[in-house]
DNA sequence: GTAAAGAAGTGGTCTGACCACTAGATAGGT
DNA sequence: ACCTATCTAGTGGTCAGACCACTTCTTTAC
């Protein structure tokens, strides 16, 4: 069944397969998809080259095995491959200097975002959460990046503070009313104040 | 060998187990790795297991497998996964508009970079090879990105640029003029010259 | 009717076998 | 001594079969 085409390997054959099945018949995030053992007999090929194939689509998170049950597609949002790629290539020495810096440049990004997108209801939602809850930086800014609704950034930021948290850098005290100020300065909609206040916060020379 | 975490799929543990042994050894792209025989003897696996892990990274782009030589580690820019991922995930329009978003305002933040680093002799061999050569937008960026001297952004605008082109966008015609006030721009060490020229390059609304 | 035991189906892993291909060693001729 | 043809060891590519662990559903026993 697998065209077999000079030169392509089995389990390419199988992966290009698996996209038109599912695109065929119409498979969404959550549905399941034929038993290993079945697609080896539909294909005419060994399990083991389906195990390969599908291996493959499971460690780049886009699909998902579970023991004694079968294989399912999975919500294409929640892929993981950039903190697969991040994993391999961040490994070196030179770019773990840069994490601090990318950090803080993509969560003054986010502040912008939040700007444009101008949801003043959200923003107070959050002012109240900063008022009455304890928090750390990390779970800040996580709210930040989320309210930002970008998917990317959102998955980088979270990639870049957990090298962050790595790099054990020694513990900046932040006053609470820096971040509450932060939000404020967010609701006013202008783009300087903000990184004013978020270069105060971060206590960077640069405003 | 493997550790064997409870729960965790061997071939994820040998993922991990690469990962470490490129790291420890120092292998760099174009680096022989160890045969799938030798590694199922060393880390007390079977062959099978291996080749899941080994094909995984395949369809990924890390390695290369080469058959009679061997396997291979590969340059990881390689946008083979770029191409696999694009039909599978990038299919939602919220995805893709992410992908322009984050590549602007990276971008926006290596500009941002290059002002703080004020390095005026490589802005000027930048600004007569603008005027001498003809170049591609992703060209002249990655020039950018890679004066912004941040080893971080330069990955990640590299991935994001290859997803950009996946979206096969609608060409748009940029002047060379503009890249030239670019680089002009820069020279001022005005964030909001720059900024602003950055934004009518790009043609976007917001300056 | 409910709970325990069993059966069927699924992914997880290992082993062994064979094929196709590459590169280096070897043997042969000049 | 040199070059060529052949052989061989090593490598990835693929398949088949065998267990195991786990989940779900069915059957059985009380």
């Amino acid at each position: 069944m697998v065209s077999n085409q000079v030169g392509s390997k089995v389990y390419i054959e199988i992966v290009k397969q698996l996209r038109k099945m599912i695109e065929q018949d119409g498979l969404k995030p959550g549905d399941k998809i034929p038993s290993e053992r079945e697609l080896s007999e539909r294909l005419a090929v060994g399990r083991s080259s389906v195990r390969e194939a599908l291996r493959a689509l499971e460690l780049l998170g886009l699909i998902e095995t579970r023991r004694g049950e079968g294989t399912f597609i999975r919500d294409f949002r929640s892929n993981q491959l950039v903190q697969l790629l991040s994993t391999f290539i961040l490994q070196d020495d030179k770019a773990r200097k840069d994490v601090v810096e990318t950090k803080y440049l993509i969560e003054m990004d986010c502040l912008r975002l939040i700007i444009d997108r101008n949801n003043d209801e959200k923003l107070s939602l959050l002012k109240s959460w900063v008022e009455q809850q304890a928090f750390s930086d990390d779970e800040f800014f996580l709210k930040i990046v989320d309210l930002a609704d970008n998917h990317l950034f959102y998955r980088i930021w979270n990639i870049l503070s957990d090298y962050y948290q790595s790099l054990k850098l020694p513990t900046v005290e932040i006053e609470k009313i820096e971040y509450s100020k932060l939000v404020e300065a967010l609701m006013t909609n202008e783009e300087e104040i903000v990184r004013r206040q978020y270069a105060q916060l971060r206590k960077l020379s640069n405003g």
